[in-house]
DNA sequence: GCATTTCTCTAGTGGTCGCTACAGAAAAAC
DNA sequence: GTTTTTCTGTAGCGACCACTAGAGAAATGC
């Protein structure tokens, strides 16, 4: 088995001179992302621990000792999710000129996103955590939707400002619907639905915006 | 305590006579209104048996007894569901004269449904089963979700054959958006939206529509 | 009154949950 | 080599899960 310390886990080495004792035997990279595939497909609750580690390849202590609790771990997986397969609409928001073409690309992208059969279908963070008896779990990705929701709007305040969008535009209105589009493409995503069929649903979603 | 069997339970008296034997010391119906709230709120895989029987006020055997199991008392309970709360759509589909004024009624009451402090917020059909190790459970809520939104797209094919709606129609496309929007609006109401943001939300997603 | 029927209460079933004590194994430091 | 440090596998913890056997309670029909 190869032995491949990735060298993320700042954890566990802080003062120290570098690595001592036993190496772990597994790739913690590569453990986190069975991980998250498995907190997406299933969900938070729906994934036991007995479930991961035998998806992670490793023992229950193993997986306590790298990743701390199973929501330690989940709140790890929901980071790297966010910053890798969820972050094509900050990624969006960042790149394009205005906030139309960030909303337009953002749901043509999650059209093909949440429809790839790669990976569990839908967004991990819209799914992951609903109902759900951990309150705090809960909380984690309600606050991770509203803050999405918010940036929209403010990218959109700034399109008002700059004059590119109409002066009575209403921005949270409009990112609201934004989200709402994401949220309902996910779930549908999640029922069956076609790549073709989010697209779409992702271009009548941009018709109600002023310019067009 | 009151004794009202309110008769609805066929299950157990099928030939004989009429009610013999020790009478049920609980109101079935009310119970299961119960256990309605709680499904709702908390979900089918959360909503422990005995979190049930606390809340319905009865014992497990009595549970059993009336109900069957525990999924047989959440089919129930989402039947109730669909003919009561969850019956605005199916309401409006059946007595507004074209299908834009039909969907247009829905999210509007979508918007004060799924915001009514009087119970959980959000959709039971939509988010009941998410996440759930049951895949029987799952796949009850999911093809409801796509039901509805079948009978939506026949409803608008049918105002395009009257020729209400333009011959270009995509239909299934605009009962695909309708969908997105409520699934979005449930979502939305989950994560705290107010009444009147979600009733922005609907106002914003009627201008989709062909004919303004 | 008595027998019959049905419900309710107590108490518990086996199973799974998240999590961990402990001992042995495997590496580095010396 | 020995010592030290860390990881891994076994085995099991108490708590909760959905569910039920069995006895007693409360109504009926006679």
């Amino acid at each position: 088995m190869p032995v491949m310390v990735t060298g993320q886990d700042a954890k566990a080495q802080a003062g120290n001179g570098r690595t001592r004792g036993r190496p772990r035997s597994f790739d913690r990279a590569t453990a986190l992302e069975k991980a998250l595939m498995a907190f997406w497909e299933h969900g938070y609750e729906a994934t036991s621990v007995s479930d991961l580690t035998r998806i992670m390849g490793i023992g229950a202590p193993s997986l306590y000792a790298a990743f701390g609790d199973k929501r330690s771990l989940f709140e790890e997986v929901v980071r790297v999710y966010a910053d890798t397969h969820g972050a094509f609409g900050d990624r969006a928001l960042a790149e394009e000129s205005t906030a139309r073409d960030a909303v337009a690309r953002t749901l043509r992208e999650a059209a093909a996103e949440y429809t790839d059969p790669a990976h569990p279908f839908g967004c991990l963070v819209v799914h992951a955590a609903t109902n759900c008896t951990s309150a705090e779990v809960e909380r984690l990705l309600r606050e991770r939707r509203n803050a999405n929701i918010a940036a929209m709007a403010s990218r959109i305040r700034a399109d008002v400002a700059a004059g590119v969008l109409p002066a009575g535009t209403d921005a949270a209105a409009l990112a609201r619907h934004t989200g709402a589009m994401i949220q309902g493409m996910s779930q549908q995503a999640r029922d069956g639905a076609s790549r073709e069929e989010l697209e779409a649903l992702a271009e009548i979603a941009m018709t109600i915006w002023p310019q067009d």
